[in-house]
DNA sequence: CTTTAACCGAGACGGTACGTCGTGTCTTAAC
DNA sequence: GTTAAGACACGACGTACCGTCTCGGTTAAAG
């Protein structure tokens, strides 16, 4: 599976078997925006990195951003999703415990340092509209709440975890104490955090 | 202990014991100010109201708004705890776990309806800045962090909650499911979440 | 020779061979500005004109104002110029004094009824900085000027003049009397003023 | 006669016998505004002066200011001919000729430095308003006018000078050349047009 | 020797306009 | 048909002053 990309970048009439017409996408203009955003997220906050400073940075016209991206958000997730690179499924531990530990340890990780305050920034740009509402959640969170739903309800019916935790609920105040502790003003997820959630999370869904 | 307003309400020098020189702050303005804010709220969102829309709103030069808090953030934030009115201290109840529903409970009413998506917003807005995000933590989110603290120590002493429970850890679970929930799409707090959590938090604090 | 315009209007880079990239300016925009400048000038002082009201009646972004002029000075400067259309060279007189009267009925013609009092607000506000006031001097005053210079010059030749003339000092002298005469609360030129300065403007050139 | 002060410094009932009640005015705020205006000038236009300024800087109330002066004009002129001094009648001089001269040194003395510039945007500032207008005409240019409108009628009278020149246009000449060249761009009336502008007036006016 | 009235400083008030920035759209010529 | 360049209408920003107002306090003449 692979988050590493969102599905904008298919030129549009992209299910028909003939060539399009005209001159093909510039693949170097996309790098270019995508580079130049983590360039500029090392500087200023997603608050205040506009498009007209990414265009110019990219050296780049802005309709060129606007024709492929449909606002800011989504520029900036996709390109902080290239960073991330693709998510390999995780081989699966002994015991469910340990997955969900390596799985949440994995997350953890991606947000180290500044990635962490960035992806908070994008969330929370997100919440202007419905619709980069849920381009947000759906091309990031999700897939994770995804596996950890998953990996909590096979820990269920194997018995390693309590049947009557309601699964839906345990996934929002794990993903939860993460984004809300990162909205807190935290700067970054400091050790003591990284060490003790897992653990914790262990202990709430135990038996 | 009260909520219902922020500390940027007295005039500058608000200790000294000889009376302020000048022209007093007029009352009228503050509260048509934060009227004004209250009833935009109802018509878009944090995102798009502006200074200018409160000040003409109001019937208020925008100096006067600037003159007293420092930011969009400040304001609205003010305007919604002038809603929610002062914060009571509970009367305890006859088990810890009992008091923490309680104390959840009327966290999440506060929440209800259109409040719970502005508050987000809120929160939002306030990550632009580590001015306005301390502002929001400080004078919204910390003191109910710091009830519910009390509450989950007083239950480990007393031994109806595990002792090997990490405190903070459990309330940026317990509050963080709540704004993660917000923050993931959902309009509001629907009755199934409202009536979960509390259930399910108490089942993690418990032995 | 013209004095329609002032050299503003061509885009930056104006005497290279190849095209300009890019939207090329508006015509039509520019054409609204000059001509909501002009209409608005019959309701209200140069003082009282906003670049604001001028953006709104124009239906035009202030940016777009901004980008071709540097001030408010410049601006109506411009519209009033574009009123005053091209200034022909005058046919050559049989006498230089009748040239020097022609020269003078014309330039005092051009300020008959509102426009005299235009323009010499216009020039009160360009005295507020040196910029706009060599734009307003250089770019309408002057060129008046030098028309009456060289006329005086030919009379004095000719030997029609008188050869201990001062020719800037006279220059200075009637032109002077005209706007000072403007600027000490005369609304307008009226008859008798514009009937005797010609006489008398002869009579101390004369010998 | 004098020309150091405005007429708006006596107290509103002026002119009864008895004494006013209440607190008098307060000289000492007078002084220290029209100081202060002095001393800002030095630094800033008359048009960046604001009175906003000159009362933080003369240590007064805006109140104050407006209490006694209707606008920023009336003040600055104020300051400026409390500066000058008052102006005595000249001695007269063995010929007419020779007195209008003294008299036109002595104006343009006045306005040798910084003054003519400044007394130059104070008259461009009065255009704004048919009231700032007068209040400087009258108060300042008018009695130049005056004196000059007096000699020349006594000239012609005593045959000195041409008996078909027309008094107010020869004022508006000598006058208007003074104001139209410091309202030209010169920095200041150089040594050339102090020398050269009474020999060309006496020109003009004689036989 | 108290009242009364006008003054004073400070500074908040409702406004207006400023000049700048960013938005998303558009119109060119070049490729 | 896409691209870079850049002009466009629009809306909001935060600031500076305007002229007015409202305080507490002062300073005199009048009662």
């Amino acid at each position: 599976m692979s988050a590493s990309t969102l599905k904008y970048h298919e030129p549009t009439p992209s299910e028909d078997g003939q060539k399009r017409r005209g001159r093909p996408r510039s693949e170097t203009s996309k790098k270019s925006i995508l580079n130049a955003v983590n360039r500029l997220l090392l500087l200023s906050s997603v608050k205040d990195l506009s498009i007209e400073a990414i265009a110019k940075k990219a050296g780049v016209g802005k309709t060129t951003i606007y024709r492929w991206w449909p606002n800011k958000v989504a520029v900036i997730l996709d390109a902080l999703l290239s960073q991330f690179g693709s998510m390999q499924d995780l081989p699966t531990s002994s015991t469910t415990a340990q997955s969900v530990k390596n799985q949440l340890e994995r997350f953890m990780r991606l947000l180290k340092g500044k990635n962490g305050k960035i992806l908070i920034e994008i969330m929370a740009e997100a919440q202007s509209s419905e619709e980069t509402l849920t381009l947000f959640y759906e091309n990031f969170m999700l897939q994770h709440e995804e596996i950890m739903a998953n990996l909590i309800e096979e820990g269920k019916e194997k018995g390693e975890f309590r049947k009557n935790l309601n699964t839906a609920l345990a996934v929002d105040m794990i993903y939860g104490s993460i984004v809300y502790r990162l909205m807190s003003g935290a700067e970054t997820l400091d050790e003591e955090f990284t060490e003790n959630l897992p653990k914790e999370a262990i202990n709430i869904l135990k038996i």
